[in-house]
Formats: structure tokens, sequence, C-alpha cells
DNA sequence: CTTACAGTACTGACTGGTCAGTATTGTGAA
DNA sequence: TTCACAATACTGACCAGTCAGTACTGTAAG
């Protein structure tokens, strides 16, 4: 996630990119602390300097991710007029997040999932700040009358959905690639608010 | 789900019965056997009796459900011509069954996501026999002309994931109405595509 | 009909491996 | 010598899974 640093990784990014290495693949409760340490080459002592307990470290993976993928929407949008211009680069700039980090989309959209209540809470979260995002930008657009009234707030969790799953699609097969599922998948949602470019 | 039976319910089905209840409300991992054992009023012998163990007690139910959505998605096209009409009588068909039984489908949408490899698998195969299940019908559409040619397999995927994550909100939040979702949901799909009533 | 044996369904106290979290000690920089 | 950080050995709660035993039903031979 961080790339930038010159100096080796501190120990708290080490553990961070082991553990985001780990969870993504075997999910939070079949990923022993122990697993982390061996990969981080780390110390057991470390993880508990650095985070209270297992959930804390793996939910701070989920917070930074969903961080990222909205910090880079707004910035793509920053100098588009309002309107369905801004949907469209947000949702690009979406895609191309997902795409550009496989890991990290694969923690979140699969391995957050389904694990209990603690998790469900931050699930929620995540998932109402993404589709109050496309929700804000859909009703911009209504509003400058680039497209008819709708119910904008299904229109942008059925969004969120359709993103997740072709995304979670390509996480496990590769397939459909980048190109395709930004020329299929835009289209088809734009036109689902009758949208046409 | 089985709710013809006049006689008292079978030991098995009072365990089925029992685990649904506390898997889709607290997860897998967070369920312990022995509160299936008391919210059942039976023995832990007997969940091991009649399944080899926890993990397959779980997938029991998710392939329960899966196979009843597949059903009634199925009965319900029966005596449609082929065409872009079987696609909507599938799709309200689903959502209604969705709607009718709230609990299986959080089991089957939220907690029966993130766990390890093994559910992953099953995950797996009951997305893709839904997504081709659409994708079949939405490859007769093109194929008579009711809609323009499209990658069929994404917008499968995309279609379930948009759907799965309204759903997935309902179950949650009790909002939008299940009159809401068939009134929004519907017409967006089908709009995705090109078609209009 | 009754006794002996067998099969099926179920019970619940018990066990043993696992693993998150802790206690303690080590170390090098300021 | 102090303090921030790191390494290691250890603990004990937890809980899925086990198994010896009970209850009940069937059945067939004497």
């Amino acid at each position: 996630m961080t790339e930038q640093s010159p100096e080796p990784p501190s120990t708290r990014e080490r553990i961070l990119d082991a553990a985001l290495n780990i969870f993504s693949a075997k999910g939070f409760h079949d990923t022993k602390l122990d697993e982390i340490v061996a990969e981080a080459s780390i110390s057991k002592g470390s993880i508990y300097f650095h985070f209270p307990n297992k959930e804390k470290l793996f939910i701070a993976l989920v917070d930074q991710f969903a961080d990222v993928i909205e910090r880079r929407a707004r910035e793509a949008i920053e100098d588009e007029a309002p309107g369905m211009d801004r949907v469209r680069v947000a949702l690009e700039a979406v895609l191309e997040t997902f795409a550009k980090y496989r890991r990290p989309a694969k923690l979140l959209l699969v391995q957050a999932v389904g694990l209990g209540a603690v998790f469900e809470r931050k699930r929620m979260e995540v998932t109402d700040r993404f589709a109050l995002l496309i929700q804000t930008y859909l009703d911009e657009a209504v509003a400058d009358g680039s497209i008819a009234p709708v119910n904008t707030h299904i229109v942008a969790h059925a969004w969120m959905g359709a993103i997740y799953s072709v995304v979670i699609q390509w996480v496990y097969t590769g397939e459909p690639s980048r190109d395709e599922i930004l020329h299929t998948l835009l289209p088809l949602l734009l036109k689902s608010v009758g949208y046409q470019d």
C-alpha cells in the first residue's frame, strides 16, 4: 500500500504487509498470528506492541483500504463539473483502484464479511460510506437534469453490489480483464439510470 | 422451510431449524454447537448422529436454500415464452423468495462469505450456478432480439451483485420495502441492458 | 408370548489440541 | 539509566468432536 518509503519498512508496516497477505488469502479465522509473525520475520510481542489485538489489526487493514478507495474517488471528481461526468470518473477511479490492489480488494470484499457482530458493524460502516458517496453524486446528476429522478439510495446500493460482485469474480479468476470490466460494467451502470454517452 | 408436516418435527429438522436461527444471527464461528443444542432441545451427540461435523451442517443449510431459490426461478419461467419476459419473471421470483425468507437470505448472502477455503468453494459453486442461470436467459433474450448483444457473463454477475447488495441492505435495516425494491431494482436491471416495458 | 439379539436414535460428561493473549527478559539508542 | 521497542516462552480458556452408555423398536427362534 505505502510504496514511497526509501528506508527499510518499519516493523509496523511489515506487520501490516504480512497480515494483508495472509488475511486476504486465508480469511480472519484461518489466519494464525504465528503465521503473520513468520511471514513478517518479527515477533509476536511486536504485534501486540503495535496493535491491541488480532481484530484491531484486521480492521486497520480494512480501514486503510477503504480510505484509499474513497480518496481516489474524491480526487478523480475534483476537477469535473457536477453532473453525470462526475459519476463516470468516480466509477472509473474505483474500478482502477480495485484492479490495482487485488489483495486488499479481496480482504475488503470477501474476508471482511460473515465474521461476527463486531466486524458486521465495520462492514456496514464502510458500505454506507461508499453508498452515500455514490448517492451524493447521483443526486447531483438528478438535480442538474443529467438523468431522470430515481430512488438514488437503492441505485447506489445496487451499483455497489454490481461492482463488488464483478470485482470479486475477477479477484478469484482473473477474468474478466480490467478493460473488459470497464467497457462493459461502466456503460451498464450508466444505462441503468438512462444515461448514454 | 418445510412447513407441511403435521407430525412434530424430526430431530434432524429441529437441528436444521435451530442451526439456521443461530448461524444466520451470529455467523459460523461465533455459533457454538452447544447453543444449537440448547435452542433445539436436543443433545450434542444427536448433531453428530445426523451430520458429520459443524461445517457440513452449515453447508447443508446453504444448499437447502440455494435449491429453493433456483427451483422457484425455474418454476416461474416455466410457462413464459423465451425472451426478456422470462428474465423479468425469474428476477421477480428470486426477489420474492429472498423477501419471504429473511434468515436463510442472510445466511447465504452474508454468513457464508469470508469463511475459509472450504466454504469459498461452496460459495463460488452457488454463485456460478445462479450467474449461469441468469446468463442462459439473457443469452436467449439476445438471441431472439429482445435486447442488444452484450457480455452476458459480466451482466449476469453484475445483476447478481446488485440483487445481493440490495437484499442484504434490506435484511439488516428492513428498508427499502419489498415493493420499493421490486419497483426500482427490476426496471433498473432491465434498463441496464437497454430493455423497457 | 417371551426371550434373546440386533439395529437405530439419542444422550451428555469428558478430552485434547489449539491459539490469542501475557509475563518476562533483552537491547540499543538517547 | 532510562525508555521505546522487540523477542521468547508460556498459559489457560475454549469448544469441536468423542464415546461409552441408555432407550426404544423390530424380529425371529424356541
